[in-house]
DNA sequence: TCTGGGGTCCTAGGACCC
DNA sequence: TCTGGGGTCCTAGGACCC
């Protein structure tokens, strides 16, 4: 983990994702209102956003609002190809960079000034660097804080540079609707709008002790410091995950029990399989519920040994999931998913020898070397690994 | 229109320990 | 016999983000 010194801070945003990677790569495409999801909205391109098509609306609700819009299924792998070209650009921006998402971060360009120029030329250089590079449309938010670089490359959407000045960031802040607060979605905003509150400004007025008594300690605390333009967080990079997820939609007719089971099982495997190549172990299992009427509930178990291994994550969430059986039953489920939380790294110890992937003699050569050397029972996973880039193919069962 | 899939952080009560 | 204050961990729920 490096933490940086001080701003300015770029937040790069890239637009409307996965619409723009299917533009991209399929001419057809650009110029036109496009759609990425079938039954809920995952992205929408601007095209289709000007008829009101928003991320997560259902896609029953989009195709009304934009009749005209070409709706294609996503193409997980692209994206994720994508992302990875545009951190090149980033890393080599500045060794600084905090990623968010799939399509976000933070960079933190304090001190390259001498070597590449002020903030806004960087910036520019960045967006030109992603469009050549990569063929994406990508905005950019320049500020001393991240919170105001993330408010001002949302204001600056789409394909847009914005710098906010040293000497301006309150008067760019305060007149924009509370909405544009990080952290403010519509549940705050609601609570907020009920006594009349609707610009940044207007919050900043508040004392903390008011925004507390409305919106808890940590919310209320935060707001107050974002609407005054106090945000001392440094951009980090390697920050790691904390908690590893799969869930699946259901629909709404009823399952049987080995159905659930099936889902339950294929779950646990795609996490344990994450959680094994990511090298770390998990010590709480959480299953996820979602019900005909929408509520949610959560049902967590917290192993007494860290594990990365699919027996014991299903066995867990089989235990969850049969201790849940009346709540399933009565409500009418919806959808299965499955939470590791309590990461921690794998204590595992890796030993890589060299194999010549036309021999399959050298392979049980090698798992022999190390088990007449550390034992028989210490190999519990070979792993094929290829050349570059290559798949990571395991070869022992766990 | 009838609602995906992947995450982060905070709150609050109870158990337990010193 | 009745009692304080502080800390950590676990569980469940909720807001929010992309």
């Amino acid at each position: 983990m490096f933490v940086s010194t001080e701003g300015p801070i770029l937040h790069a945003d890239l637009d409307s994702f996965y619409a723009s990677v299917e533009q991209r790569d399929d001419p057809a495409l650009r110029g036109r209102p496009v759609i990425v999801g079938g039954g809920v909205v995952l992205a929408a391109s601007y095209e289709a956003k000007a008829y009101g098509v928003r991320t997560a609306m259902t896609g029953g609700l989009a195709r009304s609002l934009c009749p005209q819009a070409i709706v294609v299924p996503p193409r997980m792998s692209a994206y994720a190809e994508a992302s990875r070209a545009v951190f090149g650009v980033f890393e080599r921006t500045t060794p600084l960079v905090e990623g968010l998402s799939i399509d976000e971060a933070f960079l933190d360009v304090g001190g390259l000034f001498r070597i590449a120029g002020p903030p806004s030329r960087i910036a520019a250089r960045l967006r030109r660097d992603v469009a050549e590079q990569v063929g994406l449309p990508i905005t950019v938010g320049v500020a001393r804080t991240k919170f105001l670089a993330k408010v001002a490359s949302g204001v600056a959407k789409p394909d847009g540079l914005l710098v906010v000045p040293h000497d301006g960031e309150l008067a760019f802040l305060h007149p924009l609707p509370v909405e544009r607060l990080w952290g403010v979605g519509q549940v705050t905003a609601g609570k907020l709008r009920a006594r009349g509150i609707t610009t940044v400004g207007q919050v900043a007025r508040l004392g903390e002790a008011t925004l507390v008594s409305m919106l808890g300690r940590a919310a209320g605390r935060h707001l107050h410091a974002l609407a005054h333009n106090r945000d001392p967080r440094p951009v980090q990079t390697g920050r790691r995950r904390r908690s590893m997820g799969a869930q699946r939609a259901l629909g709404r007719r009823r399952r049987s029990p080995e159905e659930l089971d099936a889902v339950l099982a294929a779950l646990a495997d795609r996490l344990a399989r994450r959680l094994r190549a990511a090298g770390r172990v998990c010590r709480t299992v959480t299953l996820r519920l979602r019900f005909a009427d929408f509520s949610r509930a959560t049902r967590s178990h917290t192993l007494r040994d860290p594990t990365a291994q699919t027996a014991a994550i299903l066995g867990t969430a089989r235990g969850l999931l049969t201790a849940s059986r009346t709540m399933i039953e009565n409500d009418g489920l919806t959808l299965l998913g499955l939470s590791l939380s309590n990461l921690d790294d794998d204590g595992a110890v890796q030993l890589a020898l060299p194999f010549d992937g036309n021999d399959n003699g050298a392979l049980d050569a090698t798992v022999d070397t190390i088990r007449t050397r550390f034992g028989t029972g210490a190999v519990t996973r070979a792993m094929l690994l290829g050349h570059e880039e290559g798949p990571t193919v395991p070869l022992l069962p766990d």
